[in-house]
DNA sequence: TTGAAAGCGCTAACAA
DNA sequence: TTGTTAGCGCTTTCAA
């Protein structure tokens, strides 16, 4: 059978108290027992109930991740990035892909809750904003990564997707684009860089075209080159294109080479997220990197100072993107036409 | 406060013992006291605590997913399709990221333990095969994915690659190369690979020349890229190369863009996996395909199996790539050379 | 059909 | 410095 504490009180010829003392550094032990103690304890190969001591009302220590889909490898870096901090503090975590599926999510909060966590995340694209109101409500410890709800106290950390928008659409600019197309999907992040786009587009003295702003119904390669389509079939058709992320964009690089249009010489395309697909694509696409590491390990850090009742603050943390240039952008006058 | 059990039963003006009963379906109750007892339960949105009741012996409905890499996109696919059958079973997941790490892998292993999870999935790479011995030893539930050990009797699910080594090989000699290449990381899967490959040369009356497999030190694309160079740079150089995924494949065509050469008609490469990578390339990558969700499904079915003792016998499922064609391949009579 | 009570392994207040 | 003991919320045996 398991050994408990019982086992290592008796073979130690102490008193269960006295284990769980020199188990938590707890009260005032002598150093002779304690030394015993631990003795038998390594001789037993004994490994605490975290079970009981969870019963007790002590911490799980164990966090529950939300996420839509682990499948998107922004997601699964996230993931990554908060088991590794995680581990750091010494917690678990528990990860629930809930498809941005709101009859998931609730099943998997009441689950998590019914198992203890001492916190939850809840990454992007969350629906059920309700249940999030009610977690807050009981004093739930959670954190948000990738979404914002400025409506609600809840720590957050995000990536500043409005000036990835505006750095895009400046690099562009400077490049000499005046007329630049936007690929997007319907998230809340496509949304922010849609706004950074236009808003770089005012402080040009630019106006903007609504025309010119495609958002796809689905986030795939295939639903952008299809919207992509319809932008490189226009009259006027854009010197620029800015797809919101990796993938869409490639779906741009893919709608153009359809056409017989040459990147970057007939078609500037500037992506987000800077995953693996944007070096591998020929020519490579210029992107924007999002700190994920710094993302994961910020939101642990706030979710489990909440958890140990050290900050009582609500913190919004907003982490800055950074523009990679490669070689799908090029300078207007370098441009075929 | 948190509702228990008690508050229920007070309520309900009934014993802990009737409650109790009822969440569990156990024992014979009568339809009037069930009704009765529910609609409490339901006023008072009471939901047991898992943590007593696994205090009490009885399942935690929680596994463990020991898993090198979140952010290489196949671990990150069998973590998805693992929590999803885990889902529809009941249970959760816990996601621990190993880096391949020995150290890391008893630190995870131990802690689950401690937990009281019901069962581990291992994933490919695990280094500390005693610690795996141990936990059968104990009669601990466990299974594996992609990491077959012959020498112990362990639950498995993994994909024939000697199989899909053996059919790449066969396609690329019906186009009509004799002259192939290999470019390898160094895990068991790239073995069975290459064995594979070199059985169908031997099977179709060629010998093996070593020289022409290379084995990179990290599974990068970088180093295929540096070591498929060696490849290129032979005064007989291959006129097919396989990459045993799919980002060394794409090293290998970067390398020989760098050369000069196109790809199929200089050379034709082919990869595994089946990554978006291999989508998004140009030409695009003819790759093998992995049976991911079946893979990830049928690992959890089998663990669920032995948790609830429904089994005692070791089962080893392997499950069959499937080669998928793309452009990145040709006929060595329509090729330049 | 129902309930009383013991106990899962641990913690912590209190006593010694 | 150490030990006694009462629970944490649940399940289960046994008796009613």
């Amino acid at each position: 059978m398991k050994i408990t504490i019982y086992d290592v009180a008796k073979k130690a010829g102490v008193s269960t108290a006295t284990v769980s003392k020199i188990i938590n550094n707890k009260g005032s032990i002598s150093e002779k027992t304690k030394l015993k103690v631990q003795k038998v304890m390594d001789e037993l190969q004994y490994q605490p109930s975290m079970i009981a001591s969870a019963l007790k009302g002590k911490s799980t220590y164990t966090i529950g991740l939300l996420i839509p889909d682990l499948s998107n490898p922004i997601f699964a870096e996230y993931a990554k990035y908060i088991e590794e901090r995680g581990q750091e503090l010494g917690f678990s975590l528990m990860i629930c892909n809930t498809d941005a599926n709101p009859d998931k999510e609730l099943k998997y909060i009441s689950l998590l809750k019914q198992k203890q966590v001492d916190g939850i995340i809840v990454a992007a694209r969350f629906k059920n904003i309700k249940l999030l109101r009610d977690l807050i409500k009981e004093g739930f410890p959670l954190a948000l990564i990738a979404r914002d709800l400025p409506a609600l106290p809840i720590d957050s950390v995000t990536v500043d997707d409005y000036l990835g928008g505006y750095q895009v659409t400046e690099y562009l600019l400077s490049l000499g684009h005046k007329n630049i197309g936007v690929v997007a999907e319907g998230d809340r992040s496509s949304k922010e860089r849609i706004k950074g786009y236009q808003q770089a587009l005012i402080d040009a003295g630019l106006t903007i075209d609504k025309n010119l702003t495609v958002v796809c119904d689905h986030p795939t390669r295939e639903y952008a080159k299809f919207h992509a389509g319809s932008l490189l079939d226009l009259e006027k058709r854009p010197s620029a294109i800015f797809g919101c992320n990796d993938s869409l964009a490639i779906g741009v690089m893919q709608a153009a080479h359809e056409r017989g249009l040459i990147i970057p010489n007939d078609l500037s395309v500037i992506g987000f997220d800077n995953t693996e697909l944007s070096q591998v694509v020929v020519p490579s696409l210029s992107t924007v990197q999002q700190p994920l590491k710094d993302i994961g390990h910020h939101v642990v850090d706030l979710l489990t100072r909440k958890i140990e009742g050290k900050s009582k603050m609500t913190h919004r943390v907003v982490l800055l993107p950074d523009i990679i240039i490669r070689q799908s952008t090029m300078q207007i006058e370098n441009m075929k036409n």
